[in-house]
DNA sequence: ATGAAAGCGCTAACAG
DNA sequence: CTGTTAGCGCTTTCAT
C-alpha cells in the first residue's frame, strides 16, 4: 500500500478551490454546476500533482468497491479458466472494475470454502462470479446469498443464481453436421464411459444430427472408453476394425481424438483421406500439434467470461433490463475451428 | 458490496463494551489488557451477530490492504499462469492476503499498461507480482516503482526488482543425465531455431552434461526446427535418419517431442525400446496423452508463485531477512516427471 | 482494565 | 457557482 501523499485536499489547495469542487469535477457529477475555468484549474492541478483517487476511501464512502470477486474451480489444471478470466478482466476493466480472484481447490472442505467466500465478502466485492470447470449443477457457497452472483459453465441447484453456458449440444451437432456436409454417410463416435452429463448430451446431439440428416445410427458405430487418449485409442481400435468401418468420426474431446489418431496410424489409415475426424474442446496444445491438425469445437470461454461480467455489473448497477435477462441462462455458441482433419469420403 | 449491517459498534453494544475493546479483542492487540470474561463476551457477541470486519475500512485506517496485485502476461494462452496463480493464492491466503489479478495482453500499448498498473495502485495493493510467460529480461512498468514488487519467471533490466526463477538449465541437465544414466551413449537433441534465450541455455546444458559424462557431442546429433510439433517432426526426421542415429533424444519442449513421436512412428522406431525420449515443460495434455507417456521436466510454477508471494509479503511487512534474500534471484529446481518414454539402449 | 475521540481519504447533503 | 460538514467502519493514541 503505497504511502502516496497526494490527496484530494492537496489538489483543492493547489487549485484554490474546496475539496467538494475537486470531487465533483473529477467525478463529472451531473448536477454540480462548476465554471469551465474552475474545471480546468482542477484538472490541471490534479494532473500536475499526479493525483490518483484512493479507491478504498471512495468505496468506503459510496458502498461500492468496483471489484468483482471471481471464484475459480481448479485454476491450475484447467487451461480454460485462464480464458474465462481474460474475458472477465477485459469486460470489467472497460467499466472501471477489477477482479479479485480466489481458487476453490477440488480438495477443500466446505468450511474452507466458506471462509474464502467470507474473505471476498469482507473485502466488499460488489458481486461474485463462480467459474466452474465442467458443466454441471452445483450448490453455490452459502455466503454468497444476498450478493449479486453469476455462474459460468454451471447451473445452480436452487435455480436462484443465473448462468452463462456454452451451447455444447449445438456445438456437438455442428461438428457432426460438418462431417455430414462433407459427404460422409457412415460416421462413428468415440465417446466416454465416464459418467458426466456432457457425455450423454454429446452423444444425443450425435444421434439427433444423424437422424435429422436421414442417416442410420447403428449401435456399433458408437464406441466408448475413458475420456483420455488411452481410452480414445481403445474405442477407436474397435470402431475402425468394424467390418464396415466409418469414414469419419466425432470424438468426445481432443485427447480422445489424439488416441484415435494413434489407432488410425497403427491400422494404416490416413487422416483425412481415409478417415475424417472432428474433436471437441480445442485444446490447442493437442489440436494444433496433431498431424494433421485437428478440426474441433471451441468452447466460448472468453465470451462467457465477458458476458458474465457484463451481466454481473448490470445487476450491481441495477440496470433495468438485468432482471429480464436473469430469467434463463444465457447460452453462447461454440465455434467450429477448421483445420486439416476432415475431407470428403473417397 | 453487501449492505451488511452489522459493524463493530453493533458488537460493542451487544457485548456492553466500547468499540475500542471490541477492536482490541478481535485483533488480539498485544498491549491491550482486557479481562478474560470481557474477551469472551466480545467473542460471543461477534459470533452471534455474524460479525465480519470491513476490510476496506481497516485498510483505509491502517494503510495496509492485505491485497497483492498480480500482473499476468498472457493469462489466457499460457497454461502455466494458472499454476503460478494457484501457488500465489494459497500462500497469500495462509497469511490473510488476497489477490487482485490483471492481464497484460501481448498487444496492449504502453499507456494501457500504465493505466492498469495505476488501477492496482489506486486500489492500494500492498505489493505487486509480475508473472512473465517466458524467461527473459524485461522492464517493469514505470508506475510500480516505490511499491514492493517481485518478478516471477523473468528478470528486471534495471536489476532493481528481484526475481523468482526456475533452474531451467539444471533441469535440462538432469533430463540429459537421466538418459546418460540409463546407459545411452549416443544422445541427440531436438532443439529450436526460434531465437529465445531458453533455446541456447537448454542446448548448452545438453552439451555440458554430455561432456561431463565423457561423451562426444557430435554436431549432427543436434537438429533444430520451429518450437512446435511440426518443427520437432522435421528435426527428428533428420536426426533419426542419420547413418549412426541416436538411441535417445532430449527435446526442447513437449510439443517438439510430440513431433518426434510422429517421426519415430513413421520410421518404425518403437519408443522406448528403440528410442528413448525426454521432453521439457510437462504440458500434461501432451505428456500424459502421448503413447507411451512422455518423461519430461516439470517447471516449478506452483512453487514460484508461492515463494514469490512469501517474499513479497515479507517485504511488505518489513521482515528483517527480506532484504538479504533480495540480493539475488531465488532459483527453484525443476523436477523430472518419470513416465514411460525412457528405457536402456538395446 | 476500559472508553472517548480523532482521523484514514473520500462523497454527498445542505448552505450559502 | 462554490464551500462546510458529517459521516463510511475501522484503529489507535490518550485519558480515565
Amino acid at each position: 500500500m503505497n504511502t502516496k501523499a497526494v490527496g484530494i485536499k492537496d489538489v483543492a489547495a493547489a487549485a484554490g478551490v474546496s475539496v467538494t469542487t475537486v470531487s465533483q469535477v473529477l467525478n463529472n457529477v451531473a448536477y454540480a454546476r462548476v465554471g469551465a475555468e474552475t474545471r480546468d484549474r482542477v484538472h490541471e492541478a490534479a494532473h500536475r500533482l499526479g493525483y490518483h483517487p484512493n479507491r478504498l476511501a471512495r468505496a468506503l464512502r459510496t458502498r461500492r468497491s468496483g471489484v468483482i470477486g471471481v471464484i475459480c474451480e481448479d485454476l491450475a489444471t484447467a487451461p480454460q479458466a485462464g480464458r474465462v478470466l481474460l474475458g472477465t478482466d477485459e469486460a470489467a476493466r472497460r467499466r472501471g472494475y477489477n477482479m479479485m480472484v480466489i481458487n476453490f481447490a477440488g480438495t477443500g472442505s466446505e468450511d474452507a470454502r466458506e471462509s474464502q467466500v467470507a474473505a471476498l465478502l469482507g473485502r466488499k466485492v460488489d458481486g461474485i462470479l463462480y467459474v466452474a470447470t465442467a458443466h454441471r449443477r452445483l450448490r453455490m457457497p452459502a455466503g454468497v446469498a444476498g450478493c449479486p452472483a453469476l455462474l459460468v459453465n454451471a447451473e445452480d441447484l436452487n435455480r436462484s443464481v443465473l448462468s452463462v453456458l456454452p451451447a455444447r449440444e449445438a456445438g456437438a451437432g455442428s461438428a457432426v453436421r460438418y462431417l455430414v456436409d462433407a459427404g460422409h454417410t457412415r460416421i462413428g463416435m468415440v465417446t466416454t464411459t465416464d459418467d458426466v452429463p456432457a457425455g450423454n448430451s454429446r452423444l444425443r446431439a450425435f444421434k439427433e444430427t444423424l437422424a435429422h440428416a436421414g442417416l442410420e445410427v447403428r449401435a456399433e458405430l458408437v464406441q466408448s472408453g475413458r475420456s483420455d487418449a488411452a481410452g480414445g485409442y481403445q474405442a477407436a481400435l474397435r470402431l475402425l476394425q468394424l467390418e464396415d468401418p466409418p469414414t469419419a468420426a466425432f470424438c468426445f474431446n481432443d485427447p480422445m481424438a489424439m488416441g484415435l489418431y494413434r489407432a488410425a496410424s497403427e491400422l494404416g489409415l490416413r487422416i483425412p483421406d481415409e478417415l475424417s475426424v472432428v474433436g471437441f474442446g480445442n485444446q490447442e496444445l493437442i489440436a494444433e500439434n496433431l498431424y494433421p491438425a485437428l478440426t474441433t469445437i471451441q468452447l466460448p470461454h472468453y465470451a462467457m467470461g465477458a458476458l458474465a461480467a457484463e451481466h454481473l455489473m448490470d445487476a450491481i448497477e441495477g440496470k433495468p433490463d438485468s432482471g429480464a435477462l436473469a430469467a434463463q441462462p444465457a447460452v453462447l455458441d461454440c465455434a467450429l475451428v477448421l483445420r486439416e482433419s476432415v475431407a470428403p469420403p473417397r
